[in-house]
DNA sequence: CTGAAAGCGCTTACAG
DNA sequence: CTGAAAGCGCTTACAG
C-alpha cells in the first residue's frame, strides 16, 4: 500500500543504499542523484516505515509513561509537558494507566518491553522492588516524575515537598494565624504524605506554634472526598482554627465545600492553602491560594533527562522550585 | 541484550519456526517440543520482539489519539476510556496534543504514518479537507469522538448536543424558570457550538417563553474565563434572569465565580445549569447541576469501533445517551 | 511433527 | 559516488 524504499529506488534508478543516505542525509552522492530521488519521493509521497527503521536501529523513538491515573488534573499537566518536549524530538509518547495497581503495571511493563521502547517515564508512584528488577531487565533509562526512589538508583524531578509545605504554612503565618491545623495525606506515603506533614511541623515549630497531633487530619487519599471529611474532623476537634493548610487543591476544595454547608465562611471564618495549583484552584469560590507545582516544566525536563540518558549521557535529578500563589481563600488576622 | 527468538530455538533444540508457532499457539509440535521451548522462554525471560513482529505482520498494535489539549479535564477523562479499552485488546495508545493546530496535526499524522498505527481516533476537533486527504493516504480506519463530519464519511461517537441541550433548558422550564439566558460558545461552531443554542432555543419555543436574541451570550470558547464574562455581559443586559444554561461546566463555574463577586447568590437569585459533568461540576461551590457525558464510555466505545474496523468489520457511528445530574445550583420558582 | 528459506522494509559495513 | 549483500527478529508458505 504505502511506497517502499524499493520502489523509490526502482523509480530513481538507484540502489535502495543510495536511497537510504539522501533519507538519513548521510556522505556519498551527487547532487543530481539527490535531486533525482528526493524528486520521487515527493512524487510518491513516500515515508519511511519506522518499524522497519526501529528494528534495525535499534530504537523505535518511542518513550511509554506510566501514570497511577489518566483523568487525574496532575496527570494531565504532567502529560501536557511530556508530550510536547518529547514530539519537538520526534519522539512519540505511549500512555499507560495502571491505576495503582500492579498486576497492571507490570503488563504495562511487558508490553513495553515487547513494544521495545526506548525509555520510561515513571509518575506519581512508588517504585517497588518487583518494578525495578523489571526495570533492570528492560534496560533502558527510567526517569521519576513527581516522586523518587530512596532505595534505588534512579533519577527524578520533582518539587521539594517539605519545603513547599513549609512555604504555604509559613504564609498563614505570616498572615497572622497561629490556630492552623492542616489536612494531609497518608502518613505511610513517603512521598506526598508525611514531607509535607513535615514540612508543616517545621513551621509551626519555628513560630513557637502548637504541634498538637489532632492538629493533622491524614487522610487515604488527596480526594475532594477526603477534604471534606478531613475539613470536619477537623473543625469538631479545633473550633479554634483559624486557618487550614490542605496538601492538595483538591482537598482544599473538598474542606471550602464542607465550609459552606456548614455556613462557615472562607476566608472570613477560616482560611484555606491548598497545594498544586491545578486549573481548578482559579475556578473555585473563592479562588484558592496556593503553593504551585510547575507540572509542565516538571514533564518536559523529564523528557530532556529521558534524551541525555538515551544519548548515553548522565541526567541529574533535578528538584523544581514551587511557588507561592495568592489568591483569595487566606486572609489577614 | 534482550533475548530473540533464535537464543530459544538454540537452547531448545528446535527451530526459529516451532519457536514462533508454540508462540502463537498455531497447530504443529508435539507437547514435549511445546513443553520445551516454553521451559526455555521462561528461562531465559524472552519476550517477542513486537517491532519484528510489526514489520511482518504489518500491524503494530498501536493506535493513535489525537485531542486538540491534552491538560483538559475533557480530554483527560475521553483518554481513560479510551486507553483502557485499548489495552484490554492488547493495543496501545499514542497520544498527541494538536493544540487545534494545523501544522502540528499535519506533523503528528506524519509521525503516526511513518510509525505505521493501526488506526487513528480523532478527538473534539473539525475534520478539515486536508486532514481528511491524510487520513485516506494512511488507508487506516479514523473513529471520531466528540465531534463529527457532515462532508466525509467518518463514523463517530458522541452525544446528541441538541438533546442535551434542550434538556438542560426544559429542566430550568420544569423548575419554574421563564426569565432563562445561556451563556453558549461560537456559533461557528458546528459539533459544540450552535447545536446546543439551537436545542437551548427549541424548549424556550416550546414552552412560549423569549427568543430574545441577546438571552443567549455567544462566546470564543468553553473556557472558565469565557464564562465570567458571558455571566456579566448577561446580568447586565438581563437583570431579570432568574435562571442561565451554561454550554460547559467550565463556563457555569465561571458564571458561579463573577455571580459571588457581584454578590448574586447561586442559587437562591439565579439558577445555573451547566453541561459535561467533569468532576469539577462535583467540587464546585454550591456542586452544579449539569447535563452529564459518558466521556470514558466515548472513549472505549471508539476503540470498540476501531478494532471491528480493524477487523474488516463495519463500524456504525453512536451516538450515547447524555443524563441530567441534580446536584444544587438550580432551585425552584 | 519439524525445519530451511524467503520476506517484511529498512541501515550499514564493504568493495569497487 | 554507488551498489550488492548481510542482517535486524520475526512469520509463514512449502517441503518433507
Amino acid at each position: 500500500m504505502n511506497p517502499t524504499i524499493q520502489d523509490v529506488a526502482r523509480l530513481a534508478n538507484v540502489s535502495i543504499a543510495t536511497v537510504s543516505r539522501v533519507l538519513n542525509d548521510q556522505p556519498g552522492y551527487s547532487e543530481k542523484t539527490k535531486q533525482k530521488v528526493l524528486k520521487i519521493i515527493e512524487e510518491l509521497g513516500y515515508q519511511p516505515n519506522a518499524v522497519a527503521r526501529g528494528l534495525v536501529n535499534q530504537k523505535t523513538g518511542t518513550i511509554g509513561v506510566l501514570f497511577p491515573s489518566v483523568s487525574g488534573l496532575l496527570s494531565a499537566e504532567i502529560l501536557h509537558g511530556i508530550e510536547t518536549k518529547a514530539h519537538e524530538h520526534r519522539y512519540s509518547v505511549i500512555v499507560c494507566n495502571t491505576a495503582e495497581n500492579r498486576e497492571k503495571t507490570i503488563k504495562y511493563l511487558q508490553v513495553l518491553r515487547e513494544k521495545r521502547v526506548d525509555g520510561l517515564i515513571f509518575v506519581s508512584e512508588a517504585v517497588t522492588e518487583e518494578y525495578y528488577e523489571i526495570f533492570c531487565r528492560m534496560d533502558i533509562p527510567v526517569v521519576l516524575v513527581s516522586t523518587q526512589s530512596y532505595q534505588y538508583p534512579l533519577p527524578f524531578v520533582k518539587v521539594d515537598d517539605r519545603n513547599g509545605a513549609y512555604a504555604a504554612t509559613k504564609h498563614l503565618i505570616d498572615k497572622g494565624h497561629a490556630a492552623i491545623g492542616m489536612i494531609a495525606g497518608s502518613e505511610d506515603d513517603p512521598i506526598a504524605g508525611w514531607p509535607r506533614i513535615e514540612g508543616y511541623r517545621h513551621a509551626m515549630r519555628e513560630a513557637g506554634l502548637s504541634l498538637e497531633e489532632t492538629l493533622v487530619q491524614s487522610r487515604e487519599s488527596f480526594h475532594y472526598h477526603e477534604g471534606r471529611r478531613g475539613f470536619q474532623v477537623l473543625m469538631k476537634d479545633h473550633p479554634e482554627l483559624t486557618a487550614i493548610f490542605a496538601a492538595s487543591d483538591e482537598l482544599a476544595l473538598g474542606a471550602i465545600s464542607a465550609a459552606y454547608e456548614a455556613s462557615i465562611t472562607i476566608p472570613e471564618d477560616v482560611s484555606i492553602i491548598g497545594y498544586d495549583n491545578l486549573i481548578l484552584a482559579e475556578m473555585s469560590v473563592p479562588p484558592l491560594t496556593t503553593i504551585a507545582q510547575p507540572f509542565k516544566r516538571m514533564g518536559s525536563k523529564a523528557v530532556r533527562m529521558m534524551l541525555d540518558l538515551i544519548n548515553g549521557k548522565e541526567a541529574e535529578s533535578t528538584i523544581l522550585p514551587h511557588e507561592l500563589v495568592i489568591r483569595d481563600s487566606v486572609k489577614s488576622r
